[in-house]
DNA sequence: CGGTATCCATTACGATACTG
DNA sequence: CAGTATCGTAATGGATACCG
């Protein structure tokens, strides 16, 4: 770290690295719909085939059904789901992965793999500096 | 509630795909950091090297002081950036992605690729749907 | 420069109750 | 079964002002 203390020009290392900012702003489109509490969880779970309204309800522990309804009807407005309608009685409704999705599904699931492999890690930093959890909505 | 009569065999998926469960608490704990309004955008402007609190705020158009600080400090806290401050004057600290970050990092450049890749679907779908509502913030 | 503190609006979310 | 409606709370996130 001698590194000659130019302030002005070491900051400026982001040439064409750093994002086109014109990109920020579906980037966070994307992220805005797919961050939110409850997406990820919905599309990894749909990866197990067509499930339906009350089954991911109980495949997916915590959420509500307001919750569970608006996610869904998110998911299906983007296209990464789809939802179809059995006119039976009882009433049945599936909710499946669309093509769209299914791409996502594949960034979610290294996500998830990624979080099941350093949570731990995570944990640890985290007690390490004292960090009251700030992300405790019960 | 015991689901005495199944109504359709079919329905009763889990082939062996779902979440086991026990994994929903910790993907959550990560979604919930990660997919919050800026912590992917910050770690993948990170990506262009160490960069300092003021650059941040000028690559993230649309950030506040308070966000950038806070979701700064999360990040730091979770071990996945580092912060290093320069005991001179003017002040000078710099952020940098901790290993940790850097992995995460690669997930998110793919969510971001394929964010760029679809976005126009989505919204297409959207507009279809005739979607009210958006996340119209800021 | 790199924050912190305070105030404030919006919204996300959960609980509960009700409907087709 | 698969939602919808309404409410209250708590968290998110922005604006502004101040500080080391």
């Amino acid at each position: 770290m001698q590194d000659s203390a130019d302030i002005g020009m070491a900051a400026a290392v982001g040439p064409c690295a750093s994002i086109p900012a014109d990109h920020m702003d579906f980037i966070r489109q994307v992220l805005d719909r797919v961050g939110d509490k409850w997406s990820m969880l919905i599309i990894a779970v749909l990866e197990g085939g067509p499930t339906r309204y009350t089954d991911l309800q109980r495949q997916i522990p915590g959420i509500s059904q307001r919750m569970l309804t608006h996610t869904l009807r998110q998911l299906t407005e983007d296209g990464l789901i789809t939802r179809t309608a059995y006119a039976e009685v009882p009433p049945r409704v599936e909710y499946a992965l669309a093509p769209l999705g299914g791409g996502l599904n594949e960034i979610v699931k290294q996500l998830i793999g990624w979080a099941a492999d350093h949570h731990d890690e995570i944990r640890a930093n985290r007690s390490r500096t004292g960090t009251a959890a700030s992300s405790s909505r019960s």
